[in-house]
DNA sequence: TTTGCGACGCAAGGTGCATGCAAATTCGGA
DNA sequence: TCCGAATTTGCATGCACCTTGCGTCGCAAA
């Protein structure tokens, strides 16, 4: 596959911790050349090793009180319908994640919203009335223990 | 609460597509200065509004196949129990994230793994064995819909 | 109107980045 | 074991970028 090897994995992980790392700064953390480490970099970014780099902003400072996952049934189980669905979530910007599982429901949402309005809304106003839903169940976040898009690298030599 | 303008919305708009972005296009972007730009970034990092900067790896690339999302229910619901139970969540790299919840269960993990035996020793060795666990239940996932982690920030004005 | 304060753009000095280059290292075949 | 080719590395350099000081502008209160 793709060659990454003990830097690579020491970068990744550095990266993952800050994204605004210098390669200077990414040179003392693994132990090789800033230019080593441009190289590098832009090599993984090439091959999309580092899919982007984001900011990660503060919900709560932002207000965005309401973080809820919604699982969702199909009406049918066409690929029609299910494409109709994928569009549906792709457009709307409160459903940050979206996945089909194993399991009871078909599809599992999860929603960041201002209020218990803004779930309202999107539940029975956006996501009820669309021809594709037959179902959906909502369960409100009471509390985040942990919340990172941090691979566990420390397992991965590929 | 914290002032938050426009300019500071687009800014943070800005930077959740692209963290590396130059204060010079930056500025570009939302029609003022580099070092306004640079002012107004160190001040939202300051107050925390902007809680880092991370970079987004493939976990295809790096050979992560499997996600989970795993539903526990506590033995008993003492904070004891529960603090236990915090601590092992936190300790656990391949747990991205964790929340308690309305309905069923007591909490829902997210997993990543590199593959189901990944998944079974997670559930087998660490999860399940754990004193303050009393009974665990999870659900792969079959298809990524959607997997992002931006605000909508088109709603927020503070 | 005047005064004070905050936000602005500009400019300059310092810092970081990317690429050329030569030395060092690795690897396979004889 | 030895040698040569290919890859990887560190260093140097020219260029872009970042940050801070400074003078200006606009607005709000007196």
């Amino acid at each position: 596959m793709i060659p990454v090897d003990a830097f690579d994995l020491k970068m990744l992980a550095a990266l993952q911790n800050d994204g605004r790392l210098t390669n200077q700064q990414l040179a003392d953390a693994v132990g090789l050349s800033a230019s080593q480490c441009s190289r590098r970099r832009m090599r993984l970014e090439e091959e999309k090793v580092i899919s982007g780099y984001h900011a990660d902003l503060s919900s709560d400072a932002l207000g965005f009180n309401v973080i809820a996952f919604i699982q969702v049934t199909l009406a049918t189980h066409s690929p029609d319908n299910a494409k109709k669905f994928r569009t549906l979530v792709q457009r709307v910007d409160e459903v940050q994640e979206a996945y089909s599982l194993t399991g009871d429901a078909d599809y599992v949402l999860k929603a960041v919203l201002r209020d218990l309005k803004g779930l309202s809304d999107l539940v029975n106003n956006v996501l009820m009335p669309h021809q594709s839903v037959a179902h959906v169940r909502s369960s409100i976040v009471l509390d985040r223990l942990k919340e990172t898009s941090r691979l566990p690298l420390k397992s991965a030599l590929a």
